[in-house]
Order: structure tokens, then sequence, then C-alpha cells
DNA sequence: TGAGATCATACCTAAGGAGTATCGAGAAGG
DNA sequence: CCTTCTCGATACTCCTTAGGTATGATCTCA
């Protein structure tokens, strides 16, 4: 059996009449009679029962009408759902950030993201780089988001965005009451650091600038991630180094200060990472969309 | 689109690999590499990402996969339940029945063939004799059964049973202290006739035989069927001819008794008609369990 | 009885599915 | 590092079979 006889037998069906079934499906007659045969012949059941008058269904004939109608429904679906997907408008896409680095851009990218194609249903993983990383090589995640990440053969890395970095002060704390600070009056203050964990990570571009700026940081504590060390500032722990936007978080008893050092050092990446020769839609549609929104953006990327 | 191409591509996206699935369909491999190429090039969607190793599924092939999965299974149930609708295994049969005439035989019809054809619903309309003639020709129903139907063009009569005669008395009835009686002694005692309406019935049957037995029935009463009939003579209205099938109705105060009268003209038939020329595979299935019926049944039948 | 439908049959043409042979690109192994 | 193997893609041929035209066989209706 075949598509197409079942196009022609609803069309025989619907129509009593062969020679008007043909006409509707832009062949002849005699071919028609015998696709029907045929199909008769290979389901061993009469169909219909030829009167004078035209083609009149049998019981059993009237039972395949429906699923005849039903399967070429599904068919039509089937190509129709299957072209969606093609076109990364349906299915799924599974994306890992870290820690708290949801702060501001992803979930804006997000936003975007499901506005465009809200049949792609996006999973959020937490995760950290080497997680990430393994992750994207093993297909379970295609986009990974985190910063300072190192070139790898299989991985493409693309930078989302650069940030500056804030100091988080506690709004007792002397530097608070300067509008501006150089980074070198952070010397001696008690510093929280974050994350912990993999390297290398935001911790040591802080450690690095620290040195540069000819002091060893005073680690008042290690956290894991930005909200904790913006919590901790607010509880009088100390001083925190935040990319831009940690700014989202307002806590209680907590400024922010940005610091007055030419800006090429005090910049921090945001990059998503996913895997070479990928060639799901989805994954090119979501990368469609952060362009999009990096050209959007006024003070914003290099590609 | 074919069926051809969602059992092609069933069996790559099984095998993930062409050679293999060529092998399991018994084709060479090139034919089903264009298959597959024509498969993708109509959905526009690249359903597999070929690799070194072999054959691997997109995100939309996946998808596809499944509808595919889906559609098969479909057809091959449609043809299975089609098949079996024209074996008269599957669908429905419309029958009707007279008035109170379901007393015995057709009961036990209906659950023999109940028995054969599980999945066939029978469903029961109560229609006059002239009702059932019209409903056969219409094709409302497939089946009625009815007593001393006379031929037509269009309509077959197939007799089921002949049933003999017997008088339902009241237990304080004269004739009631005879173990058998003579048909000519029922002159003078008032008769309950049934049915009314629709000629030539049974009503007509009893009248002819008071004829030929010299006397002219003295009607107590005219009713609709058997029932009612048997129901009256319990209550003391006099008399009631019935077919042997009524002594199922075991009213309290009724008895039956034989007519000892030689019987070619006591009997009185029960038929079943059905359309001429209907092919329903579900009427032969029932007509043959009538056939059945009646060799199974010792006293019964003449085709 | 003849005209007009309707489905079936006979025969031809050509589109396209399937086969064989072969190529090209990676992966694996000595 | 080069050979060999595996896998999918391509080129070309053959033959099945869907579709076309012409015609036949029935039945209805005027």
């Amino acid at each position: 059996m075949d598509l197409r006889h079942l196009r022609y037998f609803v069309a025989v069906a619907e129509e009593e009449n062969i020679g008007r079934a043909a006409t509707r499906l832009h062949i002849s007659q005699p071919p028609l009679t015998r696709q029907i045969q045929q199909l008769e012949e290979e389901l061993g059941v009469a169909l219909f029962i030829r009167t004078p008058r035209g083609m009149e269904l049998t019981q059993a004939g009237e039972l395949f009408l429906e699923e005849a109608r039903n399967i070429r429904a599904l068919v039509e679906q089937a190509t129709e759902r299957t072209q969606r997907a093609g076109q990364g408008k349906l299915g799924r896409l599974d994306i890992a950030i870290f820690g708290s680095a949801i702060l501001d851009l992803i979930p804006k990218l997000l936003l975007n993201f499901r506005n465009r194609h809200p049949d792609v249903k996006v999973v959020l993983h937490t995760m950290t780089k080497a997680e990430q990383i393994e992750a994207v090589r093993q297909r379970r995640i295609s986009v990974g988001f985190n910063r300072m990440l190192e070139p790898l053969d299989d991985i493409v890395i693309k930078q989302v965005a650069t940030e500056g970095l804030l100091v988080a002060l506690h709004d007792d704390h002397p530097l608070a009451r300067q509008s501006v600070i150089r980074f070198a009056e952070l010397k001696d203050h008690p510093m929280i650091l974050f994350p912990t964990g993999a390297r290398p990570s935001f911790i040591d571009k802080v450690i690095g600038l620290c040195i540069e700026n000819g002091f060893q940081p005073q680690i008042s504590q290690e956290v894991g991630d930005a909200v904790t060390g913006v919590a901790l500032v607010a509880s009088g722990f100390g001083i925190c180094l935040v990319p831009e936007s940690a700014t989202t978080l307002q806590f209680p008893g907590v400024t922010y200060r940005r610091l007055t050092d030419p800006p090429p050092n005090l910049l921090v990446d945001l990059s998503c990472i996913y895997r070479k020769g990928d060639q799901s839609p989805i994954l090119a549609a979501f990368l469609r969309t952060v362009d999009d929104y990096q050209s959007a953006q006024p003070g914003a990327p290099k590609t």
C-alpha cells in the first residue's frame, strides 16, 4: 500500500464516482480504477460496491475511509512539525549557566528567544565551567554561559558581552564616601572573593589586578558566587569586586562604586560555548538571537 | 512522500547505518541513500547528520521518527481492522423485530451471533412488517424478522422456523380440562386476536382457520401482540391462539393446550428478510449463524 | 431502441525505483 | 606515515509500474 492509494481512495469515496474523482485528482479514469482494484486486492476486502450510478462504500470501506483520513492528516501534521523543527521553531534547547551569572543579560536573552520561538522548550541547568564543557561535548547541553574561557579544539567560544568591574561596599565603609575609587585604594581593605572551585576564573582576574596594582589582596572570605559575596558585603565582612551586572542585586546597606582606572584591564567577559560543528537549527536560532541582541545594544560587542 | 520512505527512514534511524539498514530491507545501499536524500529534500529538513561512522538523527529527525512510527502503526492497524470488517467480524448489524416475537428463537440466535462475532454491535429495532420492508429497502436495517411475508422483487425471504399453534386458556376454562383439543371445539368461545394493524398477518391465519373449520370467530378483543393477548387470557377475557414460542410466557392462571388437528394447516412461519444483493459480510455472517442454528435443531427447517 | 453514464480492460509510454560499479572522505592499524 | 577499511555519495543501466488513450460491457432513461 501507498499514500497514493489512500489519496485516491478518499477521493473516490467522497465523489462516489471514479470519473469525477479522477478529474479531481488530475489523472484519467482507468489508472484510478486500477489503483482502487489494487488496494482492494491487497487488503483482500471489497471497499466499494459498483453500481450503475457509481461507487458506493461497503461497511469495511466506510471504516477504511475514516482510517485513511486519519493517516493522511497525521502525515501532513508530521511533515509540518518536522519542518518547523528543522527551522528551529519546535524542539528543546538545553542551556547551562553558572552560579549566579543569571543576573542581567541572560534573562533578557532568554526572553527574546522565547518570544521568537515560543514552541522551543528552554531548559536551564546550573553547572560549573568544567561541567559545562563536558556536557557540551556529550551533547547533554547545546549552549553554556561562562567567563574567562580558554580556547579548545572542539568547542566554539562566542563572546556575548564585556562588563566593567565595580566595587560593592557597605554604606558605612570609609571608601563609600568617595564617588569614584582608584584600584590601588582597595589595598588593605578586607576583600570577599569568588568563585571558589574551577580555575581560571573571575577570582584569578581579581587577584591578578591586585598584584598589578602592587598589593596582595587581604582575603576576608571566599564564596561560591556573586550573590553570596554581595550578601556578605551587606553584613560588613568587607568589600567585593563584582561585574556590572551584579548591580541588579539591591541589598540594603550595599552601594556600588565605579573604579577610575583605565578600562582595558578592568573588563571581564561573558561568553557562551557550543560544540564545533553543531548543526542544530535551534542552536543556530539561539545564536542569531544573541547576535541580534548585541547589535541592538549600543555599548556592546566585539565579535 | 510515500510509505516506503517512512519504512526506509525508520530502518536507517534504527540501524544508524545505511548499509545495515539496506541489508535489513533487502535492497542495496545506493537506492536507500537516494530515498533518504529524497525524503530530506521533500521535507526541506536534514533528518540525519552524516558522520564517518554512520548516520545520526538530528532533532528534527528524532521528531520525525516518532511520527513515522506512529503513521506506520496506524496503517497496519487500519488494514487489519478493515480486513476484519470485510470478514464480518467488526462493524454493526441493525436488526428489526416485531412486537413481541422476540420470545424464544430470536434471543438464542442473537446470543449465538454475538458469541461468534463479539466486535459486531447488534442494534435491535422494533418495527411493523411494513416498516421493516421499507427500512430494509432504505438500508436502515440489514435484517428484519417477521411472519407470513409475501414475496417481493427486491427482498429475500428466508424461513427461519415453523411453529405449531397452541391455545392459551385460563385454568378455569371448560376446555382446560381436556388434555387435547380439536380446532372445531373452539367455536363459540370468545377469542382474543392479534396483531392489529398490518395485513396480512397472524390474525388472518387464525380467522382463516376458523372459517375452514366452519365458524366465524367470536372476537372478544383485538390486541397488538402475543404478550398482551396472553395477559388478557390470564384476566379471563377469553382464549387466544398463539405460536409455540409464546409458551415462554408463563402467566399465573394460564395454561397452553395442543391442537389435535393434522399439523400442515396449524403451522405458522417465522422468517427473516434482507435486501436482495446485499453483499455485507456481516449480514452473510448472520445468515450463516441462522443456518447453523437450524441444522443444529432437530425438528427444524426447510430452507 | 438509442443515447448517455459508469466502470472495466487492453495496450502503450515513460517516470522512477532498484541494481552494479565506483568514488571520496575519514578512521583505524601496522 | 602510509595502507586499509568503512561508510555514504554518485553514475549509469534495467525494469517495474503508474499514467495515458482507445475501447468494451452494462445499465438507466427518455
